[in-house]
DNA sequence: ACAGTTTCCCGTAAATGC
DNA sequence: TGCATTTACGGGAAACTG
């Protein structure tokens, strides 16, 4: 009878964070008639679990009980919020819980309702019981448990099966990808195209013909380090993530950066175009950083392709990208510096796609004169810095890629460039 | 016989923020013959003070007593450490504290220290009590706080004068730039010299032949704002001690930052130097801010001073203030930029100077090519920018200054060019 | 409305546990 | 020892409160 609504963390509901507050919405669906008596919910933390069964134990710091207040807005139903810390119970743990290789995001967890009216002299028991929680005690284990929730809520109906992660179920890629081009239309306002997560799935599972039928283990995905990197793909992706909503939003969602593209792919796009023109992707190699690939042309006509050390959250905080963007420039031997950005793949004029998010940040202090920070590489021409070796790029790809990535219809110059 | 050590903020003691450990040590100065037994310590919160003489309450979170511990290094002395949490008392304060115009730092607080033993059957009450406390809730109040603490250890030898910031006494320059010096020799390693403290008292005080006997009010140093500043004389002063012990310690404690000069005094030590001659100064327009000034000369042979918008510690947590002064730079009419810092006042070649605090942060990952941040201002020279108005000299200020500033000696060039 | 004050809580660093 | 997890708390911002 009663439909819980779920704790939230700042978007992202069924994580809880010890000694934090947090609230919850209880709906009765049941419309009572004439309720003019209170009627009290009293919420349970991990009510019916037995001991043991998880490894840590929590209660909820606050008074557990609430009177339900009508709601205008919800037609006629009773609702009401909690608002109370959970902190962990210190326990003498001496039969560990049952895995031992469970990680703490996870540990599955729940929050219990109930309440009793009488109604005609007839006492009524209500009872009802979260979605599984995750509890974590510090927001860097806000990725790890996110994915849980994720994972969970893609791969079963049932409401409460505690021991889910005891031997979590595969995901196909075709259900997986849907999950995270929402995770980006949620958090961002934009999803991934088909190019995007072509190039996920590639990184995830390998080349495939087709990706869809593959299936990814919850350990591939988010236990298991990408293979050479300290982290996994979802940690990898997360940061990712982060990085767009704290530095990169209105970029992001004018859809100027193409972010997931292979070097291979980035070079096949880039080979033939212009000199100067450039995209932008986000690092493989470090958590949460982003860069810039151009093209330019050697005296006999090879492609050359430079790209920047990322920027991260850090640097992003100092100078805005479009900024750096805007400003970037090559000092070659110390002779004048040029900014070699001139088109947004395939040919847009920087200024174009990125000039109203530039921030003229010239804050005139009278008797001082303005002061900007420039971002700028020093090249030692003497040096070929640039001539990284080839990635490998399998025979007849770069057809394919060309194939697959071609057709982005430019219906005007300030239209995005990637259209899904 | 008891003398307490106070509890210890961030070297700040007799400040305590609510929510947040502290700890208290308390020597026993009486050897006990024979103590095999333990000796608890009770420590209680303003414990005398009657409600109502403070308008906030608060009491210790956690157990408030503990037992003693021998400690070697204290030569046979007892000592013991308390730690605990402070959290206000919810009280409903019908009578507000006596004095409505006291700020939260202002109001002075105690911890009581109690023991009690018997010695061949004779019962012996042992109290202390230790010297005024304040107590905050964000760190945000901790100058003020700091202010306080200051000024009650300066004016008064009291142990416990509760109602000190009634009316608190006035202090001489004498003794409050010693004061001064002390803060920064503390927290820094490197004080104040005359030159520097001048500046100040002038700042406090208006030009006058001689601070010394000058009288300065509580209210001048910490409470009023600044004629036209949002902000206190030691607001001012503390938000650069922050600067310098967060972004500018080895700077600092090398001696090239005169900091605290007036734009008046700048000019005339700047007028007949070198072009190029440059020096580093606090910014009194805006908190925690520094900024350098240069001299250049025009055709005519003018002197023009130019100080670019002061760094404050955002800006500097991006680009530590030796690399902007190594790679700063003008850019006029879009000609190739020239750094325009060459010699520290009076005549230290820059990179003599700060060589060794430069970063050189160019760290090679491999596919990518390195970037810097490269701070620049750019300059229209059709613009008189620079003719910012000779600020206002009073007649023979010029003759005082050069005679009161020229005698800096110049060991060797790695020497400080300000000794104390 | 507002300023002084407190609460809230992210995010880094340090401490702790295993 | 190293890794996983928790605690600590500075610092910015929001909430509170007279």
């Amino acid at each position: 009878e009663k439909q819980p609504c779920m704790p939230t963390h700042p978007q992202k509901p069924l994580i809880i964070k010890t000694g934090v507050q947090f609230s919850t919405k209880v709906r009765l669906l049941v419309k009572l008639p004439e309720v003019d008596y209170q009627l009290k919910i009293k919420t349970t933390f991990d009510k019916d679990l037995p001991p043991g069964r998880v490894n840590r134990q929590f209660f909820i710091l606050t008074n557990n009980t609430k009177v339900m207040d009508f709601e205008e807005s919800s037609n006629g139903c009773l609702t009401v919020d909690f608002r109370h810390l959970l902190k962990e119970k210190k326990v003498i743990n001496g039969t560990k819980g049952n895995e031992g290789l469970l990680s703490v995001t996870e540990e599955l967890h729940t929050l219990s309702f109930e309440a009793n009216f009488s109604i005609q002299g007839i006492s009524i028991d209500l009872e009802t019981c979260s979605l599984p929680l995750v509890v974590i005690s510090n927001v860097s284990q806000l990725p790890g448990g996110w994915a849980s929730v994720m994972w969970y809520n893609l791969l079963t109906n049932e409401p409460r099966n505690m021991g889910f992660f005891g031997s979590p179920p595969r995901a196909s890629w075709n259900q997986l990808s849907e999950v995270l081009g929402w995770q980006f239309f949620t958090f961002t306002g934009r999803g991934l195209n088909k190019e995007q997560l072509n190039m996920l799935g590639e990184k995830l599972l390998g080349q495939q013909v087709s990706h869809s039928d593959c299936q990814v283990s919850w350990s591939k995905f988010c236990k298991e380090n990408i293979l050479g990197k300290p982290f996994s793909f979802w940690m990898w992706l997360d940061s990712i993530l982060e990085l767009i909503k704290k530095h990169l939003l209105p970029i992001w969602n004018d859809n100027y950066i193409m972010g997931f593209v292979s070097k291979e792919t980035e070079r096949a796009l880039l080979k033939d175009q212009e000199p100067g023109t450039f995209l932008l992707r986000f690092s493989e190699s470090h958590l949460g950083g982003i860069t810039f690939t151009w093209v330019e042309h050697n005296d006999n006509g090879e492609a050359k392709f430079i790209s920047v050390e990322p920027y991260t959250k850090n640097r992003l905080s100092a100078l805005p990208f479009a900024d750096i963007i805007r400003n970037y420039k090559v000092m070659v031997d110390g002779v004048v510096p040029e900014n070699p950005l001139k088109f947004l793949y395939p040919d847009i004029p920087k200024d174009e796609a990125f000039g109203r998010h530039y921030n003229s940040q010239q804050n005139k202090v009278f008797p001082y004169i303005p002061s900007m920070l420039v971002p700028m590489s020093t090249l030692d021409s003497t040096l070929p810095l640039c001539s990284s070796p080839e990635p490998p790029m399998t025979p007849g790809m770069f057809d394919m890629l060309n194939q697959q990535l071609r057709p982005f219809e430019i219906e005007t110059a300030m239209n995005s460039p990637y259209p899904e």
